[in-house]
DNA sequence: TGTACATCAGTGAACGCGCGTTCACTGATGTAC
DNA sequence: TGTACATCAGTGAACGCGCGTTCACTGATGTAC
């Protein structure tokens, strides 16, 4: 009997294993190629299988953007993470980290994008979408207590200041008056340090008022 | 000759009176049904042509697209225009009233996200897109004179405030966990009273440090 | 030791479907001489 | 007054292309008896 089981044990590891090479397959070439260009096709090529095999292991296209997104986003995390406790640091170097990570990730944006706006997405794909980005929120919360916010309701200010750098980064990326794609970096960054500013000064200071009434409208 | 002017000039109103005609079928359908739903054909046959002759008003679908947020985005901001003239205003309700027109306006949401995501865009409309906003942004940094701002850059405070806002909107309209429409709406507001609260007391003092240099990371 | 059967990784080819756009053509109206 | 020609609105049908996903099938490995 315990045999058996370390006979399954091991074919499951080996599915856990085949999946991470998918996967990996995946995160190399979004990391290289933009977003649009790669298909499932491409991914089963990189991975050394054909496409149809994928859907043994993923249930969805949108099943495998959403684990990327997961492994992605935990990286990203843990380096804010590790950051935030060696050092002391401000809202606005934050923002300018997530700035950075998301202008060194494209394709990872995109992914971000393809869950916010497309109405198609799979429904397993999505609900692992929103853990994640509740995870992420948890860990953003517990930074900012960290630094000392003293924002009555913490999560509200959280999700507000990771949407609005999420909007500036979104708006503004492909600014096209910017020519240089350097002038752009350099305007994301003043923009996601402008609204840190106000943001940290926010931070400060417990004395938010909610909206007496927000179905009033 | 001065008959013949005339004559060109009917022939010209008759043109443009003609594109109206598909520009309305267009915003009708674009305000019921949700954008992803709205097709050529659909356009051809709301205006009573057939979609082929839509290209003779119109070089693409983008180019459409891109005339309709023209329109839409005028009316929007004449109207917070007028709000902010007949009664002082403050940049709370201004949030609030653009959470509620693209609250009311889904499919001119994803007409925005279309043209901010999207990367085969056609080029002539995403220029006209581009003007929009660098209209809009203009008005609204006219507004925040009148309303005593004192930002150190204008510009910068008005694009971060405006893609915040976006962002918020964007990323947490769909959020499944707040389970009624009306618990969704009512947490929107809620995210952008608490961004324009931290916006709104930046907006008083002028004492905003730009980051020493972005180019740095 | 061999036979029948189950399980599962893997595959090539095709399905399905959407959808913006173009093409070759018709028909009406105005213009030139 | 009539003929030839230009202009342009309008059209049905098809083009083109992408791309996620499914299907029927093969082959290897393990299991039961």
């Amino acid at each position: 009997m315990a045999k058996r089981s370390t006979f399954i044990e091991l074919k499951e590891n080996e599915r856990a294993h085949r999946r991470e090479i998918i996967l990996n397959a995946a995160l190399r070439l979004y990391d290289e190629y933009s977003f649009q260009d790669i298909g499932m096709r491409d991914i089963g090529k990189e991975a050394g299988i054909s496409p149809a095999s994928i859907y043994r292991y993923f249930s969805s296209r949108d099943d495998i953007l959403a684990e990327i997104l997961n492994q992605i986003m935990m990286l990203g995390r843990d380096r804010q993470w590790q950051r935030c406790k060696s050092e002391s640091v401000s809202l606005e170097e934050i923002a300018a980290g997530i700035v950075d990570f998301f202008w060194e990730r494209e394709s990872i944006l995109q992914i971000v994008g393809h869950f916010l706006w497309n109405y198609d997405v799979d429904e397993e794909a999505k609900k692992k979408f929103q853990t994640i980005q509740k995870t992420y929120l948890d860990e953003f919360d517990r930074m900012l207590t960290g630094m000392g916010c003293k924002a009555r309701d913490l999560r509200l200010f959280s999700k507000s200041f990771i949407a609005s750098i999420l909007g500036i980064i979104a708006t503004y990326r492909n600014d096209a008056r910017g020519t240089t794609s350097s002038e752009v970096y350099a305007n994301l960054h003043s923009l996601a340090h402008t609204t840190a500013g106000v943001f940290k000064n926010g931070m400060s200071q417990l004395a938010f008022s909610r909206p007496e009434n927000a179905l009033s409208g």
